[in-house]
DNA sequence: CCCCCGAAGTTTTACGTATAACTTCAGCCT
DNA sequence: AGGCTGAAGTTATACGTAAAACTTCGGGGG
């Protein structure tokens, strides 16, 4: 503030070691690259990596860069960074990127609060590949558009557009829950969904619908809000007060949507989960933070991160990666019972 | 996945732009720069400007950043993205450099989970300043070392290091809790503090036992906890397990602490706020997810990040940096109520 | 004895951009 | 007429790195 601005003393450059040392450039590059194997000698190898050290080298990225035709770096597009969930596997993926000396930089996809900008505009010349959460249709466009090699988390398989994909086990994770809560006898559900269109929750709506149907006699009423407690509170505030029987079973998209929807069912004077069950999903910190706790399913969101990272370093170098689904389960808590006897 | 990678059609570079447009590189990326009055006609940059457009040409980031020795991209270091606190600086911090062509990198600092690497040793070349948040003493020094524009946030305001700085009114938020609960009565606290040894918690306990001072017979007991809402409830457990008068206000350097410490009241079969009153600290997401709704300060996380980024953005131009403590308040919920009648 | 080879370097070049320095030329004043 | 000026360009260069192509030289095989 006070202090004025350093002279900046220019960074030391390869030449600047190649001087130090006693050599060319060449030669500092080559050791430096690792490639001096029957190029240089071991001595000077050594004398190189002394003068590197004590100038306190670093080599410039933007003409590494510009001479490789390749940045090292990775776009990560997630809706919302907001959302723990997507904070996880933002850091999954910076983990992994760190230990291939790679960067994540990331784009909050627009989902109408961010500047409509071209997720590319400025940063696509600077990007080696792309890691893309689920997102709505249209946005995809972009992201095809732009040549680069794309990875795609909890996607539609049947999509032909990503070079690879990282596939969380959604269905079984919902059935998981269908199957805890009929286990427990509830008949009535509720299924409070997000309001946005992707494939990962229109898969969480098709694996209850199926779940549900092997038990004659079981309703599904669904309802969509946006990912926000309030909002999942008034969605479930509608519901219930909705004439005909009430729900017994109120299943959510999101431990957020739970939260609203615990909320609400209180407001009516009514108890989770003794008279509703409420389930979440994704077992966000949230989960253990209100009471009861949430009944939900632990989606390993590091991990999503680490394996989109690892996909998208594989297709970069032209290997083959590997495609599964990670496995998700039920973490069952205080948010469910059985139903009120009728 | 089944569909071979592309063969890649090469970018197209100023000079195939000049090439189209029939005049010289130099020519394109006068224009394109924007300071071409004066030096090109305007039928020719409509010339260029068409078959940029045309190309999708988009500039080389890299070899801009080579000529320039500029990169246009800040780092942001924070301590967890986890924590909503930071991804909301980290949305403000974004946006505002969106406006200015910049990007923003993260460096989630060392508090013990990440993998230990200098924060620097990949991005430092590649970047033109830093923005860090609040942290510990010794992690700064490495942030001093490099000798790159600094914004602290939330700070000690003594220290000269930074080039800028963004505070928040902490004092004023955590006198506005106490003297909230001292106006209802209150005079046994219990103050769960964060275990983390950084300033602005430092500034937390300095606040609450000043502001508590001027009330004769009050009393502040603290103890600090990790920043989770087990680890909250826990300590609040701890303290309540403990002999003597219980207090009858637990403040919180957290929102999470606060969730922790509402749910140990109840484990010991007290309630919130009838027998005990919890304030929180930040108005995240939870404040208003958990029952009762948090009584807590809210600070303007996005705002922190924007004044962050600007400030940055003015010292990068020579600019000085407006100083001000961006103003917080109390936002009174149903955590806190009169004391039990003794 | 000559040639070739491999080791250990060096010289040179290209990556794409921004800009300083130069060129060309029409118009205008004196 | 001569020269100056300003507009509208162009040419040339530097940024720092990686790597291809070249050089030098001592030794070993035919």
């Amino acid at each position: 503030m006070s202090s004025a601005q350093q002279p900046a003393p220019p960074r030391p450059t390869s030449r600047d070691v190649a001087r130090a040392a006693g050599v060319s450039q060449a030669t500092v590059s080559l050791v430096l690259g690792g490639k001096w194997r029957g190029r240089v000698s071991a001595a000077t190898a050594e004398r190189v990596r002394g003068s590197a050290r004590e100038l306190g080298y670093r080599p410039n990225l933007a003409a590494r860069s510009l001479r490789l035709g390749r940045t090292r770096t990775a776009l990560l597009v997630v809706p919302a960074l907001t959302n723990e969930f997507f904070a996880r596997v933002y850091t999954g993926a910076a983990a992994v990127a760190a230990e291939h000396d790679f960067g994540v930089v990331l784009y909050p996809s627009p989902d109408g609060t961010g500047p409509a900008r071209d997720p590319f505009a400025s940063a696509r010349a600077a990007l080696d590949g792309v890691i893309a959460s689920s997102m709505a249709a249209d946005a995809l466009g972009a992201l095809r558009s732009a040549d680069l090699p794309l990875v795609m988390l909890d996607s539609d398989p049947q999509d032909p557009g990503p070079a690879a994909r990282v596939n969380l086990e959604i269905t079984d994770g919902m059935r998981q829950v269908a199957e805890h809560l009929l286990g427990l006898g509830h008949r009535r559900f509720v299924h409070l969904a997000s309001a946005v269109d992707t494939w990962t929750f229109a898969v969480r709506a098709r694996a209850l619908a199926e779940a549900v149907r092997s038990v004659p006699g079981t309703t599904v009423h669904r309802v969509a809000a946006p990912l926000d407690v309030r909002a999942g509170r008034e969605a479930a505030e509608a519901v219930l007060a909705s004439p005909g029987p009430p729900p017994t079973a109120i299943v959510c998209d999101d431990d957020i949507l739970a939260a609203g929807a615990c909320k609400a069912v209180r407001r009516r004077g009514l108890r989770v989960p003794g008279d509703i069950s409420v389930t979440g999903f994704d077992d966000l910190a949230l989960a253990t933070a209100v009471e009861p706790e949430l009944t939900t399913v632990r989606l390993p969101a590091e991990q999503v991160g680490e394996r989109g990272m690892t996909a998208l370093l594989a297709v970069l170098d032209g290997r083959p990666a590997e495609q599964a689904g990670l496995p998700v389960h039920l973490v069952v808590r205080g948010s469910t019972a059985p139903p009120p006897a009728s």
